[in-house]
DNA sequence: GCGACTTCCATTTTT
DNA sequence: TGGAAGTCGC
C-alpha cells in the first residue's frame, strides 16, 4: 500500500485508524485533506463497501476534490459509490426521497436568501408590522438562528426566555412570523436552507425507519470541518453514527470562523463527553508555510483563550518576514499591492496563480480591480455576487422551479409579470390575499378563480389564464424530455430570451446579461452531457444540483493564470505562495461589530489566524489612513492585529513620511507607541525621497496644491475632466469646487481627489 | 398598470 | 455611492 508511504507518522496513525469515534485536530496546513481522503482510500482498499461510508464536507469543491482524489487511489466508480457532499446537498437529497413523510411534495424548491427575505417582508406587510422594528434581514437571522438550534415555531412561542429577548428587543410579534414564515414555506412547498438540516432533524426523529436505514447504510461517516458544524449538524450525525459508532471528525478549533451563522465550537469540545472512548489524534506539523508565517500566525493566535492546546510547527525554511505596508487611501492601497505582484511576477513568480489578495468584505475589492486593471493583470473575483443571484439568471430560474413546483410562491411572485404581461401589483396582492384566506397557494388561486374567487378584472384573468396555461405546457414536457431541451424552450416561448436580445443593443450590461442566460443554457447542457447509459436528465435534477451551487463550484480549469482576490472566509482550506491581506485597519478587520464581545473578537482574531496560514512564501499586510466610504473619506487607524504579531516575524515597509502623513497618522501614535514601528523610531526621510518609494502614481500631496487654481483643468479619477471654480481652506484641508461636464459640480478635499492637473 | 422620478438607506462573513 | 422602495402622473 504505497499511498501509506506519503504520510508521515501521525497522519498515518489517523488514516490507519477506522473503526469506532475518532477525532483528528489538524492544524493549519497539516495536511488535513490528505489524511481525510487517504483516510477514506484506505478504508476502501480494506474492504469496506464504498456505499456505506458518507463524507461531509463544507463546501461542493472540497467534495469533489475529494472524490477525484479518492477516485485516482481506488478507481473511479468506488469512488462515486461514496455519499460525498455538503451537509445541505446530502441531506437535501435525502429529503427529496422522504420529504412526503414529514409534510412536503418530494419536489419542494429551495428557497435562497433572497426568496426568504421577500417572503418575511411580505409576512410582516400583512400583519401590517413596522418594517423598521422588523427588517426582513433581522428577523430572517433571527428565524435561522432558531432553526440551527432546532427550535420549532411552537417552541420558540412558548419559550419564555426567546420571548423575553424578543420583548426587550421590542419585536415580540418575532415568533408569530416565523410560525407564519414556515408556514408559507410549507404551503409553497419550499425550504430554505437552514430547513434542509432542520427538516432532516425532523424526518430522523419522527420516523424511525428511516432513521434505521440510514443508520444501516451510512456505517461509516466522516465530518470534516467539524468546528464549523452547528447544533442542528451535530445533532444529525449523532443519531445517524448512533447504531456503529464509525464517525470520524476532522477540525481545527483555531480555524473557526462560521459562529455567525450558528456554528458552535462546543460540538468539538462535547465530543468527548458524547463518546467518552473516543480515539484524538493531532496533526501539527506544517508542510505549507515558512517559519516565519507559521511563527507569526502561532503567535497571533496564542491570544485566544478558547482553544484547544496544540502546536503547530514546520521544518520549512525561514523564508522572508511579514511585510507591513501603509498606504494614504485605499485607492492607493489597490495601485500599491497591484504593483507588488507585478513586479514579482516579473522578476521571479512564473504565474499569476501564486497570488491572492484576502480582504474582509467583498466590498473592498473594488480598489484592487481598478488597478489590477490598469496594470492589465488577469484576476479573477470570487463570491461576492454569484452567477446564481443575478437578476436574469434567477429570472429563469424562476420558471424551471415554477415548472417544478408551481406553488413555489417566490418563483412565481418573480415571472408573473416578466417579461410584461399587464399583471400589475394590485392584482398580484389580491391573489395573495385570497391565497391566504383559503389557506391555500397563489397557484391554486390563479389556475382557478371560480373556487378562489380575488378582485381581479377580466382582461387580467384572461392574462392569467394564459400564463397559467404556459406553465402547464412546461410541465407536460417536464419529465419527457432533457433539461437543456426544456430550458431551451422555456427561454424561447417565455420572451425572455426575445427581451434580453433586444436590449442588447441598450449597452454592455444588456449585453452581459444575455450571455449570462446563454452561459446557463450551456452549463444545462454540459449537465445533460453527464448523464450515463440510458438516464435522462430531466430540469428537475438539474434544480436540485443548481440550488446548492456557488460559484466557486462553477470553476473551470482551464482559465487558471489569475490573481484571485476573495474574502478571508471564502479562502479557507487554501494556499497561495503570495498573500496580501489587505485592509488591516480597526473597525474593517477586527470588524466594528465584533467589538463588543470577546468571544467574537477571539472569532476575528481566528479569521486573522486563517488569512495568515494561507501564505506559503511570502505575505504582505496592508492598511490604509483613509478609505472611501458612502461617498466620504473617512479616516482609518491600523488593526490592532498588526500589533499582535511577535515583532520579530514582521517588517514594516512604507517609511514615515515627512509632512502631510502627520495630520493622516491619527491614531497611529498611540497604537504604535509599544516599540513595534521599526521606522518610528528612525528619523523622517527627507521628503525628496519620497518619490523614490514604491508609490505608483502618487498623488501631489505635501504641497499646498498651489498648481491647482480657480480655472484649472483638471482630471479626477472617478469623475473624469473637469474645471475648478472654488477654492476653499488651506493645507491638509484644501478643497475645492469643480464643475464636472459629465457629474455637475462636486467638492472635493484635495488631499484624498487624486487630481491630475491638465494642460489649458 | 406602467414608467419616470425621488427618497431613503445601507455598511460582515455564506451553505 | 448605488440599489431598492415609494410617489406621482399618464
Amino acid at each position: 500500500m504505497g499511498y501509506l508511504d506519503e504520510l508521515n507518522e501521525s497522519q498515518r496513525v489517523a488514516v490507519e485508524h477506522i473503526y469506532g469515534p475518532s477525532m483528528v485536530i489538524a492544524g493549519a496546513g497539516s495536511g488535513k485533506t490528505r489524511v481525510l481522503t487517504y483516510r477514506i482510500a484506505h478504508m476502501v482498499e480494506q474492504g469496506i463497501d464504498p456505499h456505506n461510508i458518507m463524507a461531509l464536507t463544507f463546501t461542493n469543491k472540497a467534495a469533489k476534490e475529494m472524490s477525484e482524489r479518492i477516485g485516482k487511489i481506488v478507481g473511479g466508480s468506488e469512488a462515486k459509490s461514496i455519499t460525498m457532499g455538503t451537509f445541505h446537498s446530502v441531506f437535501s437529497r435525502i429529503l427529496r426521497y422522504n420529504a412526503d413523510r414529514i409534510g412536503f411534495p418530494n419536489n419542494f424548491t429551495i428557497y435562497d436568501t433572497q426568496d426568504s427575505k421577500s417572503l418575511i417582508k411580505d409576512i410582516i406587510k400583512e400583519f401590517s408590522l413596522d418594517d423598521k422594528t422588523y427588517k426582513p434581514s433581522g428577523v430572517f437571522g433571527r428565524i435561522s438562528s432558531a432553526k440551527n438550534n432546532l427550535i420549532s415555531p411552537e417552541a420558540y412561542i412558548n419559550n419564555t426566555d426567546i420571548q423575553a429577548e424578543d420583548r426587550m428587543s421590542r419585536r415580540p410579534e418575532l415568533g408569530r412570523i416565523y410560525a407564519q414564515y414556515a408556514n408559507r414555506c410549507q404551503r409553497a412547498g419550499a425550504m430554505d436552507f437552514d430547513d434542509l438540516l432542520y427538516f432532516t432533524n425532523v424526518l430522523l426523529s419522527t420516523q424511525p425507519e428511516v432513521l434505521h436505514y440510514y443508520q444501516q447504510k451510512f456505517k461509516y461517516i466522516l465530518v470534516d470541518e467539524y468546528q464549523d458544524t452547528n447544533y442542528a449538524q451535530y445533532l444529525i450525525v449523532k443519531k445517524l453514527a448512533a447504531a456503529y459508532e464509525n464517525l470520524c471528525v476532522v477540525g481545527d478549533d483555531a480555524q473557526s470562523i462560521y459562529s455567525f451563522r450558528g456554528a458552535n465550537i462546543e460540538n468539538i469540545l462535547n465530543f468527548r463527553k458524547d463518546y467518552p472512548d473516543f480515539s484524538l489524534f493531532k496533526l501539527e506539523q506544517n508542510y505549507r508555510s515558512s517559519q516565519n508565517i507559521v511563527d507569526a500566525a502561532n503567535s497571533v493566535i496564542k491570544r485566544n483563550q478558547d482553544q484547544i492546546q496544540k502546536s503547530v510547527w514546520t521544518h520549512n525554511g525561514k523564508g522572508n518576514p511579514i511585510s507591513i505596508v501603509r498606504t494614504l487611501t485605499d485607492n492607493e492601497e489597490g495601485r500599491v499591492i497591484a504593483n507588488k505582484i507585478y513586479d514579482l511576477k516579473q522578476s521571479k513568480v512564473p504565474d499569476y496563480n501564486a497570488f491572492a489578495i484576502l480582504y474582509r468584505t467583498n466590498k473592498q475589492s473594488r480598489s484592487f480591480e481598478e488597478a489590477l486593471r490598469k496594470l492589465n493583470i488577469p484576476y479573477k473575483i470570487y463570491g461576492g455576487l454569484s452567477f446564481y443571484q443575478r437578476k436574469e439568471i434567477k429570472d429563469v430560474l424562476a420558471y424551471f422551479r415554477l415548472t417544478a413546483n408551481p406553488n413555489d410562491e417566490e418563483a412565481l411572485k418573480r415571472v408573473i409579470n416578466y417579461p410584461k404581461r399587464g399583471i400589475g401589483k394590485t392584482s398580484i396582492e389580491n391573489i395573495i390575499i385570497s391565497a391566504g384566506s383559503h389557506g391555500v397557494s397563489m397557484w391554486d388561486v390563479i389556475q382557478n378563480l371560480q373556487q378562489y374567487p380575488a378582485d381581479i378584472t377580466n382582461s387580467t384573468k384572461q392574462k392569467l389564464y394564459e400564463f397559467v396555461t404556459m406553465i402547464r405546457s412546461f410541465q407536460a414536457e417536464m419529465l419527457k424530455v432533457d433539461a437543456y431541451t426544456l430550458a431551451e424552450h422555456i427561454t424561447r416561448s417565455t420572451g425572455i430570451l426575445r427581451e434580453l436580445v433586444e436590449e442588447k443593443e441598450k449597452g454592455p450590461e444588456e449585453v452581459e446579461r444575455l450571455q449570462n442566460v446563454e452561459e446557463l443554457l450551456a452549463g444545462i447542457q454540459e449537465f445533460v452531457k453527464t448523464s450515463e447509459e440510458e438516464e435522462l436528465k430531466t430540469l428537475p435534477d438539474f434544480l436540485l444540483d443548481v440550488s446548492l451551487l456557488t460559484d466557486a463550484d462553477q470553476e473551470k480549469t482551464e482559465d487558471r493564470n489569475h490573481v484571485s482576490l476573495m474574502t478571508i472566509h471564502s479562502s479557507k482550506g487554501l494556499e497561495y505562495p503570495h498573500v496580501y491581506i489587505v485592509g488591516m485597519e480597526e473597525n474593517l478587520f477586527p470588524s466594528q461589530l465584533s467589538m463588543s464581545s470577546k468571544s467574537d473578537l477571539e472569532e476575528e482574531r481566528r479569521l486573522f489566524y486563517v488569512a495568515l496560514t494561507r501564505a506559503m512564501e511570502t505575505c504582505t499586510l496592508s492598511y490604509t489612513g483613509s478609505r472611501f466610504v458612502w461617498n466620504q473619506s473617512i479616516r482609518c487607524e491600523p488593526s490592532r492585529f498588526l500589533d499582535e504579531i511577535d515583532a520579530s516575524f514582521v517588517h514594516h515597509e512604507t517609511p514615515m513620511r515627512s509632512q502631510q502623513g502627520r495630520s493622516l497618522m491619527g491614531g497611529m501614535d498611540r497604537s504604535f507607541t509599544g516599540g513595534l514601528n521599526v521606522s518610528l523610531k528612525q528619523p523622517s526621510l527627507p521628503r525628496s525621497l519620497k518619490s523614490l518609494s514604491n508609490l505608483p502614481n502618487s498623488p501631489s500631496q505635501g504641497s499646498d496644491f498651489q498648481d491647482i487654481k480657480v480655472g484649472t483643468n483638471v482630471e479626477h479619477s472617478r469623475f473624469g475632466k473637469g474645471k475648478v471654480t472654488h477654492l476653499d481652506g488651506n493645507g491638509a484641508d484644501k478643497k475645492a469646487v469643480i464643475f464636472f461636464p459629465h457629474h455637475g459640480a462636486k467638492t472635493v478635499l484635495l488631499k484624498f481627489a487624486n487630481l491630475v492637473v491638465l494642460p489649458d
